[in-house]
DNA sequence: ATGAAAGCGCTAACAT
DNA sequence: ATGTTAGCGCTTTCAT
């Protein structure tokens, strides 16, 4: 695939002037279906797409649509955080920012992307969970020469510049706190095997008996309320029942937290609750919960600096933030 | 105030050659300091903002950065639907969404914008709460000539475009919903006295006597989780406690539900709970809570599709789409 | 129905 | 330190 095809290419290729593929770019009438059909036999053939700066400027449009909104800081979900911060970097720096939505269920999605990244001409991407796990989109990324950033926990580290949250610090607080409000017999409920043994490790350290430890492993797939909901289910019903559970989201807490006071139980009373993110929901359900955040709004911001200032080497370069522990009222000593 | 200030243009002013002034504002070395100022007090005097498309094609770069995410339809909050919902209608139509932050405490807010819009050249903007009730924003749209939709509740219906959810057969189920399930003391904690008429004229004509209805104004600016707690306090300390609530918002309700199970109440037995917006923590508490759904994706598509089709006659067109109500276990039948 | 030429507003490369 | 020239890739306008 060549690089940058032209309308020029496509037109010598369709044995036509430029302006006639213009027209059936634009979709104009006035043009015969045979030429038609030749010009976009070329067009895919070369895997055209018009370039947006040289539209814009001749046709005096911009094809962007604005959206103004205000400032949105608290309360917030994942991705929403991170565009956000992602919007201020790049306002600071005179750019804006463009989203690119990416249903990863859809046949072709990656082909619509791959337009999209054809015609804007980004001057850097920044790739969040889950693209920044899949293979065809750095890939693709890559081929096409745009640099870009992995922003979450990665593996292969090598392959392109990161921002990362660096969680040891803050799992080993969360480790400290359990340990040191008396709990003893403490319920992990996990999705990634990563954070599990991390959390793990944390709670040993601190001084907790691995085999009072219990792990739950649940599908990311499910509903994450559902899922904390059937963890609930399944913790009272355990003979030995731990005196606190981490769960692996926020959602996930609130969904164990519901079952919890529909049964009868007391938070934190009864049974102390850890969730993770501090998103919305943190705050809305009671108690608050003891949670663990992610820099969003830094990683973004630091994802758009990686993208500015080109390295010097050609080594990938990683950034690493660390997560914050935060303590609410979902955690107390535990009554037994 | 010239439409399209042009790079000439400073140049002439500022008697300089057309690169020196790009010199300028490309921050590049070797301008001495006095063309500089030269040049930046043309460019002030002008209000000169470099075309985006034009530098583009020129200088090969963008000035934009791509961020690629997952399409999340579910647990949304407000401003994060609305943009989903433009994000996609923008890409069906070959076109992209830039998100243009405002905080409309700063001052210098609105010049940012200002900026802003003269370099994207939107082909539209879509103006949502609360920059769809500033005058000074829609002034500087009209100024500008730039085509733009409110979204959400607007008065002054003749000033543009706008996409407007109606309340009135949701409130309407609502409030029948409410009294056949037997509740004739209801209290309505309110923000906007709009929504409150709605609610309460729904009540009356749904059967309710209006003498026991209850009217509690919330300010805004209130956290909303901290003011539907002070409004659980306020309705407990009640002589004649209220049977079911409704809150403007599903974190003032989550507020609310989270200070009566902390004093012993159950809910929906000892009291139902009606939130509005259908957001994130609707389904996060315990029990999932009965409320209202705009329906944003929609809403934000009906404007791309306004801004795009412009209106054969100048007049202001309006499209209407109907808020959903969503009966969830929050509400049940009175317990007395 | 199709083509040729000019130019959108800026920056790159090369002057001086 | 500053100016000149030639494009960037498309659409417009005007031919044919």
């Amino acid at each position: 695939l060549s690089q940058h095809v032209k309308l020029e290419d496509v037109a010598r290729l369709a044995g036509v002037s430029a302006k006639t593929v213009s027209r059936v770019v634009n979709g104009e009438a006035n043009v015969s279906e045979s030429t038609k059909q030749a010009v976009d036999r070329a067009i895919s053939a070369l895997g055209y797409k018009p370039n947006l700066a040289a539209r814009s400027l001749a046709a005096s449009r911009s094809f962007l649509i604005g959206i103004i909104s205000p400032t949105v800081d608290n309360f917030y979900s994942y991705f929403h955080a991170l565009h956000n911060g992602a919007i201020r970097a790049c306002r600071e720096r005179g750019l804006h920012l463009v989203a690119e939505e990416m249903d990863f269920d859809t046949r072709g999605s990656l082909q619509r992307l791959e337009g999209s990244l054809r015609q804007m001409r980004y001057d850097g991407v920044i790739v969040t969970h889950p693209a920044n796990k899949n293979k065809h989109v750095l890939d693709l990324l890559e081929h096409m020469k745009i640099r870009y950033v992995r922003i979450g926990p990665v593996s292969d580290l090598h392959r392109s510049d990161s921002v990362s949250p660096d969680e040891t610090q803050g799992l080993q607080q969360l480790a400290e706190h359990l340990v040191s409000l008396g709990h003893r017999h403490i319920a992990i409920a996990y999705v990634e095997a990563r954070r599990r043994n991390l959390l793990r490790d944390s709670l040993v350290k601190a001084g907790a008996d691995l085999r009072h430890l219990q792990f739950v492993s649940l599908s990311a797939a499910q509903d994450p309320i559902t899922a904390g909901r059937e963890l609930a289910s399944g913790i009272l019903a355990l003979p030995q029942r731990p005196t606190a559970v981490f769960t692996y989201a926020d959602d996930a807490a609130a969904g164990l937290i519901g079952y919890a006071w529909e049964h009868g139980l007391n938070i934190p009373r009864d049974l102390s609750v850890v969730g993770y993110d501090d998103g919305q929901v943190a705050q809305a359900v009671w108690p608050p919960l003891t949670t663990i955040r992610e820099p969003l709004d830094e990683m973004a911001r630091a994802a758009v600096s990686l993208l500015l200032d080109p390295a010097k080497d050609g080594n990938a370069r990683r950034i690493v933030l660390p997560v914050k522990f935060i303590v609410r009222s979902s955690t107390a000593v535990p009554s037994r």
